[in-house]
DNA sequence: GGACGATACTTCGCTACCAAAATATTTGTC
DNA sequence: GACAAATATTTTGGTAGCGAAGTATCGTCC
């Protein structure tokens, strides 16, 4: 098995603090490395299309909303769990550029809608394609059974902390097919 | 097995997205949440002991320096991959509050030492084990051969796109024994 | 039908960070 | 010993985020 820099890492630490478990830190600092590895390469896939990752990120909460792109700030920044504060100055920046308009809620005075441009859906599209061609490199250093006993393990971990809130769950007006919703994206 | 929010997420954007693979957006996204949760849980951790997440990383490259615990703000600052001056900042903060002190170098005199205090140490073992123990109790989900399992998918993903720079590899001045230095701490 | 509380978005003040410029110190050369 | 280059730290200016306050609108109760 070929040695990573991770366990450098650890033989180090391990004299530092001789209590911890090599096999916890591997793991954990493994798993956070990968995430780092994709948040760093989403920078980059955003950037190569002249976007920052903040922006991308806030089109792909809209792309999620179906055929009609459509969504409010106030649901972008609970998907996002942002402040609405924070969505205003981020839809202020994407609505220059064309890439999403703010239309007024025609039962709903208060209320604005975000709907993402034509240009808006090109480019997001583009820029998320390039991401999940960096995710599927990622996982094609494992043979599909194992890509499977690893997705298991994950799940496994991930319900001991899982928490509904957290991806953005549709809200599924279950009665509206047209319109769904839900979003993941920026871990950390 | 029993259904996580990931596979929530997932039966939704599917819908979006025909052609993403539910298997690489199952586990990218679930290393990804199982990252945040970490990182949240530093938060957490590090707030029960009156220290903002920041403050902890900083005390903890100190604590990587073997029992002498000191370091230059530069060479913090490399293994934090940030800049000097952010590091000023830090350590002003926690000069005050008297977990670190500055000594000046005794034979460079542009140097300062940045070294922890007895303090400084106490506050570091004691949300650092917290960290540590949240982080035993999401591995405690597999059995010990399928945390093994685990690490040896993680590994070969990393071995993918490992860069040796991104855990700032002890400066092993290989001479003096009493100096390691090494960190990793927040991925992401 | 008028007033009160809730909701939705925006604006303002603050924090932490980084990049770049400014400052100070040491090393090397004459 | 003095000047120039290299190195180390601090200061300055700018960005993104949050919390709280402000404005406008909706829903409801009396």
């Amino acid at each position: 098995m070929q040695q990573d820099s991770v366990d450098r890492h650890i033989a180090h630490w391990i004299k530092e603090i001789p209590d911890i478990d090599p096999l916890v830190e591997g793991v954990i600092t493994r798993m956070q490395m990968l995430a780092k590895h994709l948040k760093q390469y989403r920078q980059v896939a955003a950037e190569a299309h002249g976007l920052e990752p903040y922006e991308f990120e806030t089109l792909h909460m809209l792309g999620g909303c179906g055929p009609d792109y459509r969504a409010t700030p106030t649901e972008i920044a609970t998907w996002l769990q942002m402040s609405p504060a924070a969505i205003t100055g981020r839809l202020d920046a994407l609505e220059r550029r064309g890439f999403v308009r703010r239309l007024p809620s025609p039962n709903d005075r208060r209320k604005v809608i975000v709907e993402l441009t034509t240009e808006g859906q090109r480019i997001w599209r583009e820029a998320g394609g390039e991401q999940g061609a960096e995710e599927e490199r990622l996982l094609s250093a494992l043979k599909p059974a194992e890509q499977h006993q690893l997705d298991a393990f994950l799940r496994q971990m991930l319900l001991l902390v899982d928490r509904p809130d957290l991806l953005p769950t549709p809200k599924d007006t279950t009665s509206s097919p047209g319109q769904a919703r839900a979003k993941a994206s920026s871990a950390m």
